[in-house]
RNA sequence: GGCGACGUGGCCAAGUGGUAAGGCGAGGGUCUGCAAAACCCUUAUUCAUGGGUUCGAUUCCCAUCGUCGCCUCCA
């Protein structure tokens, strides 16, 4: 089975071929690090954890390189975004960055989001992107105008090959004024002179400046993955004018493919509008977890394809809630009865066995299939329900739950990241395993309250553990518990 | 105005040229001392609207209406 993707390069799915068998070479244009992430970051980062995630289980090895960057990232007054940061906060521009650089990992570590192998930051690669633009000076595709540099659109014929736009349709300079010294009105910049008392400043062969947005992806990819890589990554929002400027620079500086995939992910909107820094409608990361667990956080997130849009509500968190309970319970319900299973009927054996290939190979394909984890994650739920069907009825054996406990640990917990570890409810240290002792006596004596059909005490033990946290589920071979959600 | 994407049940959301996955919610039931969890049944003759292609379209084409993103900083 091979594995398709949807390329925005030519708007269709197409099988995935990497340039060199068995390995993927991957960047997606990571985070401007000067205020909290929120869940539009999530949104992205999630989508692409699982990306790497999948082709990783598939077999392939994934070099997967994001980008942090700490300069060059202009609003629209002209200032930049990590100075703007850290008048705010009244701290050296280099605080911010590390500060807002640590949130982020610390966020994307609570969502279960796996490191990139390198996350390579702008202002620590200068000589690479003035290198790459005095590539593009010498191949005519930029031009130096008194200390700052530009990139010649009309330079490069297939500028607007990714969002689908021409130079001539653009009306440039419709809002922002163009600057005269510009050759065309599209053509953006790559090296900016630096006023005297600018704080974020290098020296190179125009002067003192410092470098445009977009050159620090052409160039640190370019060191990392090479001129040409597999899947460029990002959010749809970027695709212009950032996702089109890195395609020009880099191939205009390479004279080859920049990248061979482009995959973008849909925006997450909050009541039918972008989730967005400037418009002030966004929930950060830090807070949506103070109300939802992270296995909701993604499991909301992979409900829908990672290329569509996707609106933020309460709603919407709240049944992504009550799904990764219901698949967490199932999972968790397979390794409890796991422990005390037998063999079982052969005949019922094949049955189920049967089964779970169904479901595994229905969470394959779709994986398969340009990575459509809705489709994957219906298979988990189906699968849940015959689970729990066998499990009810006693029929499922010592193989069918060890079958169905790799299921979920693998596809749901190490690909997709929605079941979470055994180790985080069951015994592990010393103090857990003590706890969890402490717990089993309570529940001793409840049952022992039960039987002498004294409710009032099995009620009160089972409510007051419940206050702490400790749910109790009464089965035919006794009382299991679990840690609540919150 | 230009470019791109999209409009599927109460909400969210897959999907296919031959009559609609899954999650949440709602109603009924089974189990239970009561709960919880779980399971069963019910909940879209219908996929924005109007045309066209076809034996047949929700799925292909055109138009209309509507929504969103980008064109200016944002994942």
């Amino acid at each position: 089975m091979s594995q398709t993707i949807y390329n925005v390069l030519v708007r269709e799915k197409e099988v995935f071929k990497p340039i060199t068998d068995g390995h993927v070479m991957m960047y997606v244009c990571g985070p401007t690090v000067y205020d909290n992430s929120h869940l539009g970051h999530a949104k992205t980062y999630v989508s692409f954890d699982v990306v790497v995630r999948w082709l990783r289980y598939s077999g392939y090895k994934v070099r997967y390189v994001q980008n942090i960057t700490d300069v060059g990232h202009l609003l629209d007054d002209g200032e930049d975004r990590i100075l703007k940061g850290a008048r705010r906060e009244k701290v050296e521009p280099m605080e911010i960055v590390e500060r807002y650089m640590r949130s982020y990992f610390e966020d994307m570590d609570a969502i279960g989001v796996a490191r990139p192998d390198i996350s390579p930051r702008a202002s620590a690669h200068i000589p690479e992107q003035i290198e790459m633009i005095q590539e593009l000076i010498a191949k005519g595709h930029a031009y130096e105008v008194d200390g700052t540099v530009y990139y010649s659109v009309e330079s490069f014929k297939e500028y607007g090959k990714l969002s689908g736009r021409r130079v001539e349709e653009m009306e440039a300079g419709k809002r922002i004024a163009v600057r005269d010294e510009k050759h065309h009105p599209m053509d953006f910049v790559l090296w900016i002179k630096a006023p005297s008392n600018h704080v974020l400043q290098w020296p190179s062969p125009w002067g003192r400046g410092y470098p445009g947005w977009h050159i620090e992806c052409s160039a640190m990819s370019n060191k990392y993955l090479g001129a040409t890589f597999d899947i460029h990554g990002g959010g749809v929002d970027n695709i212009f004018p950032h996702n089109e400027c890195e395609i020009a620079q880099s191939e205009g500086a390479h004279d080859q493919i920049f990248a061979n995939n482009w995959m973008l992910t849909g925006t997450l909107l909050v009541d039918g509008v972008k989730m967005s820094k400037s418009l002030g409608n966004f929930v950060t990361i830090k807070d949506a977890l103070k109300q939802y667990r992270p296995e909701a956080l993604r499991l909301f997130i992979l409900s829908g394809l990672y290329r569509s849009p996707a609106d933020y509500s309460a709603a919407v968190l709240d049944a992504a809630t009550k799904g990764a309970e219901r698949i967490n319970t199932a999972a968790r319900r397979a390794r409890n009865a796991l422990k005390t299973a037998k063999p079982g009927d052969a005949s019922n054996n094949e049955r189920l066995i049967t089964l779970l290939d169904q479901y595994q190979m229905r969470f394959t394909s779709a994986m398969n299939d340009d990575f459509n984890a809705p489709l994957a994650l219906s298979a988990l739920f189906d699968m849940s329900k015959d689970l729990n069907t066998a499990i009810d009825e006693g029929t499922a054996s010592q193989s069918v739950l060890e079958r169905a406990t790799s299921i979920y640990t693998e596809l749901g917990g190490q690909v997709l990241g929605v079941i979470q570890p055994e180790s985080r409810t069951a015994a592990g240290s010393g103090s857990a395993e003590r706890e969890s002792a402490l717990i089993q006596m309570l529940i001793d004596m409840r049952l022992e309250a039960r039987k002498a059909k004294d409710f009032t005490r099995a009620d009160s033990i089972r409510n007051q553990l419940s206050k702490i946290g400790v749910i109790l589920e009464d089965g035919p071979n006794g009382a299991v518990y679990r840690i609540s959600s919150l």
